[in-house]
DNA sequence: CTTGAAACGGAACGAAGTATTCCGTTCCCT
DNA sequence: AGGGAACGGAATACTTCGTTCCGTTTCAAG
């Protein structure tokens, strides 16, 4: 046989499914059970449908966004807070969990919740660091920046993908301590958060 | 009626489709005619295909990116033509013309020429430009840096887009002049360009 | 060993979505 | 007035998935 339980299914099937969903959010219900080398019937038996899988998976990457804030947040230095903060999301891939897969799937109250309590962490993060940061900067700035890094990709090389995408943040933490300001007008909540109207 | 001479839809077709295939390489082909406020037919009687679209489009952009490498490499200062460089090919919005575009279509052997002379270009501009870049810096990494300025967007909003664009490549500028190495194996030519891989 | 229930695998089904074709109509120019 | 170029858009012919179903395998308790 292939498996050896229905727990270590479960836990396959997650990460087939971040994989997956990574490289293409539409991607097909079936390369998720196939990445995870199980039968369709697997997953559902594990979720009612694949809305049920993607917002699961979504959720999951918020919470980890909370964390990584929260975790960043205990670091007495502001602008280390803030950098430990940066580079613990992008290493993760939270971004692209939580923003590539909005607008796949209805999100529930309790999303909605965190997503406001991520906000307010991570503006909390960017207003200790905003002393050393250039002039202009806002937090929505961040949220594009980290968008930006999620561009960054190596298909097939997680590893790799991880390794530039350090290098960049390097490149983008520099920009953020530049000394003269950013041009035009920032950009807006509404601007950053669009992939969240429903 | 609507429109007013077939020169003018074919123009009308072209602007539609960069518009809808730049904020989904996927659309279907009916959304281009709609944009475009024309009908299938007037598609179809240009174009033998669906990829016969991108390709052009594609193409078009590839070919602006040279002319906007050209057009910066006669300005005298290297640092100041490769800053226009990327804020040209920025500004254009060519790079998600040729590199999400990519994959579409099979490329025409003109192409295939055009990309090298393109890389070749770029190159020599990085090149000019290497004394005042941050250690470590190479060629690749400005690839990958058009890519990140080119997840930037604002749905529905050209002229937002390129604002907040314009925005960050001063940012990236600023990232590439820092005085600290960048970390990591920078990337290589295959792992920057694995979206021309048939 | 039994044996019943939980887990599975994967074919089959049905709803969408979409590239392309076709034909009747409108436009434009002489 | 007339003929060909341009069109619009319904119809066609597939393809692509999400989901369901059912026969089979696994597993643990007796």
């Amino acid at each position: 046989m292939r498996t050896q339980g229905a727990a270590r299914n479960s836990e396959a099937i997650l990460a087939a499914a971040r994989e997956v969903f990574l490289a293409d959010a539409r991607a097909p219900i079936s390369a998720v059970a196939e990445r995870a080398g199980v039968g369709i019937s697997a997953l559902y038996r594990r979720y009612p449908g694949k809305e049920d899988l993607l917002r699961t998976l979504c959720h999951d990457g918020l919470r980890r966004f909370i964390a990584e804030a929260e975790q960043a947040a205990r670091e007495a230095d502001d602008w280390a807070a803030f950098e430990q903060f940066l580079r613990g999301v992008v290493e993760a891939d939270v971004h692209s969990l939580t923003v590539h897969l909005a607008g796949t799937f209805t999100p529930t109250a309790e999303m909605n919740t965190d997503a406001m309590r991520a906000g307010v962490l991570g503006d909390a993060l960017f207003e200790r660091a905003l002393p050393r940061m250039r002039p202009g900067a806002v937090a929505a700035d961040v949220t594009v920046l980290l968008e930006m890094c999620a561009a960054v990709r190596v298909p097939g090389d997680a590893d790799r993908t991880t390794d530039l995408r350090r290098r960049y943040v390097t490149l983008l933490l520099d920009g953020l301590r530049a000394d003269a300001p950013l041009p035009g007008p920032p950009p807006t909540e509404a601007e950053v958060n669009w992939r969240w109207r429903q």
